[in-house]
DNA sequence: GCGCCGATTTTTGTATACATTGCGGTCGCA
DNA sequence: TGCGACCGCAATGTATACAAAAATCGGCGC
């Protein structure tokens, strides 16, 4: 979303194509020309395949048996697990940090965001800075999960929370929420505090338990977004890709 | 490696690049130049470069920021970093496992393999069949753990379990293995033994950390493996990329 | 003598032409 | 009329030519 400009045709392509599938603008189980998508997108074959190939890797496109692709199919259960999954490696990274010991700077880093958000929900549900919350919650995520201080696990979270709908703040994207999950969000926030301080106490168990509890409320909320699915989906990306009930 | 027949020229210069690097004929850090490359396995640039994205997916190349590849540095803590999340995966496949239920005749496919791995070590370890041992644990992992029928989970789990070193029979390659490491198979089955019968009983809690544990099994044949390093590199694929101690 | 700037060269990024494979339609034969 | 084989087409897989960007090296100026 940042970065709208286009440096490479390769970039352009993906971003294209992502924010394509993303919104629903292509039908789940839907072939893939590579002719097709290049001349849509005004770029020729060779980045547009490298495009697709790693929009595979994204879990977005499947290739198909005889060659080719086609746009994934994604079943309620799929989130259900991917979500899952997240809260197991943020588990791994948060009791790897507590075991490990992390820099007190860099917890204080934590605990400042933490303070942020506070602001951002303010005392009341009706005058929360939505928006600003979610940033704040990806980057208090980002922040926690970077104290283990490996790159192998740092890396397979973030592929993992670039599954469609998987991602800490997928919910969060919407400018009006859903009432419940406003209302959750004073929930998520002890969780926060308590991951922080577990970490800090190098309680290594707690802070991977809690990990994971806190990101099942990911998937409570998966099921208000589906349950009031046609106000929402235009506003959440990948939801349009969800398909069965 | 069951298929050498060259079927496109993307996989032949994904294979030949892939038994480079884990074969230790490129140093780590080392840049690899895609015109370079080409020559050396005598296929053009396009599938050539198509094979080095896959293995950066795979963990063995790294992207360099003006562009280009280089061979990846792997450390003794990314190993035991990457063997730690190969457990947690696996202990979530096996817990879903054991809440989601498993079939019945998957499970007792299961126990036909644990049968046949007694068989493979026999009674005395100066007579065990090493080799068969190594692909029927393969297999075992592979069955037990697709009993999550998850196919994301099983996804990450394939990724995770092909990182350098990381897989459950990553030390079970050479003809002739260590001596600790052979006596460790007995405890190994053990384990084998323990994680089917709760999955069995849905005791998932059980089954998860019997997996975490089993997999720490690997890290302690990582350090007698790194011990006798000189004696067993040849023979280990991906252990001539372990920098430092 | 040292440092900076620019040109050259090497490298990657892109486009396109060509090869090859798989699929579908149609025609022929039983 | 139904089944099967062959031909043609459209798609991906591959090679190569071209463009653009970056690194290096040399020269020039200070």
């Amino acid at each position: 979303m940042a970065e709208l400009e286009k440096k490479t045709r390769f970039l352009k392509a993906l971003m294209a194509l992502r924010e394509l599938v993303m919104a629903g603008g292509l039908k789940p189980g839907e072939r893939l020309s590579e002719v097709a998508v290049a001349e849509r997108v005004g770029i020729s074959r060779t980045p547009v395949r490298e495009a697709m190939a790693q929009l595979v890797e994204e879990g977005l496109l499947d290739r198909i048996s005889t060659g080719g692709y086609c746009v994934r199919q994604i079943t309620v259960a799929d989130v259900v697990d991917s979500i899952e999954m997240r809260g197991m490696v943020e588990g791994l990274a948060l009791r790897m940090a507590a075991e490990r010991g992390a820099a007190p700077e860099r917890l204080s880093a934590c605990r400042t965001i933490l303070d942020r958000i506070d602001d951002a929900l303010g005392e009341h549900e009706s005058r929360m800075d939505f928006s600003t919350y979610a940033d704040l919650n990806s980057a208090f995520h980002d922040e926690l999960t970077s104290l283990c201080n490996s790159p192998i696990v740092l890396r397979e979270l973030k592929r993992v929370s670039n599954l469609p709908l998987a991602a800490p703040s997928a919910f969060l994207q919407g400018q009006t929420a859903i009432r419940m999950i406003r209302r959750s969000l004073y929930h998520a926030q002890v969780h926060h505090r308590a991951m922080l301080d577990a970490v800090s106490s190098h309680e290594g168990a707690r802070a991977e338990a809690l990990a994971r509890e806190h990101a099942r409320l990911a998937r409570v909320n998966l099921d208000h977004v589906i349950q009031s699915r046609e106000e929402v989906e235009a506003q959440i990306p990948g939801l349009a890709l969800v398909t069965g009930v």
